[in-house]
DNA sequence: GTGGTCACTGAGAGGGAGCTCAGAGGTTCG
DNA sequence: CGAACCTCTGAGCTCCCTCTCAGTGACCAC
């Protein structure tokens, strides 16, 4: 079977094979890091810095799914956006957008079911997102059963966005939320403090890893409180989450 | 099952094949927002920029329904319906018309069966009257009971336009109506801002998302009033229609 | 023990997201 | 032509979220 890097099994295409990502941004460090992050997924990655070389990539590849920079140095998104669709009608399309392009040009693209992330983003929501829009266009196989994280008796419903333990629910703010999707993604796993933060906080944030300590203390609150403790501190490695044990 | 990008299933002839829709549109990128938007309910969907080629694809494609720019290039939507009706008799259209076409044309259009929506429109208003036109003619196989949506206690006659809430009658301006349809089809999951304007709010409105909050407040007095609330608010992600949980 | 490092958590500042009110402009209808 | 309604803008306000700082506690080596 296909997998990850990190040994969990690989959401791939219905036939098995991986699924095709194709990027495109004109800043190659930033679509360095992407295609890192998307390899890690155990998906087939590909990488372009302008709309050209875009459409030549994906009739060789004909991927799955595009990761695609609003801001082109020969092209607009949009433009973009209609020559991959005729390339390959099905193609799902995941936009980044600096924050201050938002409202106008992006309106429409999410009404076709593509999607859209902010610039700066974390890495963990541009998988999540892409994880996203493949499900729910059926390209990928499902490997759980549907949108839902489940580490012994703590589930997350992404869509959602509901987390429960012993079926009580929890209440989490944006940040805590991604920390955890991320810790449950990687149950049984020790997740070193630079890592989380690599993934959980936009690549531009430029804090120490303090802060992962401080919303890892936020989630015990919340998820550990008054129960068998799920998330453990591995004392200079990092923390892991695993289900409870007797 | 065939199933929509939304995960939804999906409204479909009555064979179970996916319907079949044309775009008939001179604006490209008109034509590929709406496109689109079918797509993500499940339906295969042929674009076309002027008559000559709309017929040539609807000779292939035998569509179930047309939505159709009056305005074309080439010839107006007019004659182009009196082909397709050669090629197809039973072909349901939905004409796409600026505010100032004259009346008694418009007329002539719903006289036959048809439909007719004017620019600039919302593509929640797009969909909801091909499905409408679709379900009358006898077309899609009913995958719901009827016109009726309901979550939890609320419900929603579309074609009456009636809402109630634990059988009380609610009353709503058509833009309120429209969100409000948008949440209930898509119960259960976390729509975010952008998606709500790009669906519910026609495709040239620049607006900033505040309007959503506002239209939001505005569903929240009228829907939730005095009862266990329905619209929760999900900080950083949108907004979520839930059933009551006790 | 003792010193040093690593980890946890409380308090609080700052910023931003979301809610609501009031009102202007436009449209519809009588 | 006026009244009622609808939609959107602007502004103020609140509350939550995020992160910094600092103090305390836990663990380890010697």
């Amino acid at each position: 079977m296909n997998t990850t890097r990190s040994g969990r099994p690989a959401l791939t295409r219905p036939d098995g094979t991986p699924l095709r990502v194709l990027v495109v941004d004109d800043d190659p460090d930033l679509a360095e890091v992407l295609t890192g992050a998307l390899r890690y997924e155990g998906w087939e990655v590909r990488e372009a810095g302008d709309g050209a070389t875009a459409l030549t990539a994906a009739r060789e590849l004909l991927p799955d799914a595009v990761v695609l920079d609003v801001m082109l140095p020969d092209t607009d998104g949009f433009a973009v956006l209609r020559s991959l669709h005729q390339v390959k009608p099905d193609v799902c399309v995941l936009f980044l957008t600096a924050r201050d392009t938002v409202e106008d040009r992006i309106a429409g693209i999410t009404a076709g079911g593509d999607d859209y992330v902010t610039k700066p983003f974390s890495l963990e929501e541009v998988v999540a997102r892409l994880r996203g829009l493949l499900r729910r266009a059926g390209m990928a196989r499902q490997q759980e059963d549907g949108p839902r994280l489940v580490v012994g008796d703590l589930t997350m419903d992404e869509e959602a966005r509901e987390v429960t333990r012993a079926g009580e629910l929890i209440e989490l703010s944006p940040t805590e939320f991604e920390l955890l999707r991320f810790l449950m993604r990687n149950p049984r796993r020790v997740l070193s403090k630079a890592q989380i933060l690599d993934r959980v906080w936009s690549y531009d944030f430029g804090g120490r890893a303090h802060v992962v300590e401080l919303y890892i203390s936020y989630l015990r609150k919340k998820v550990d409180a008054g129960r068998e403790p799920m998330i453990h501190t591995v004392r200079g490695a990092g923390y892991v989450l695993k289900p409870v044990t007797r």
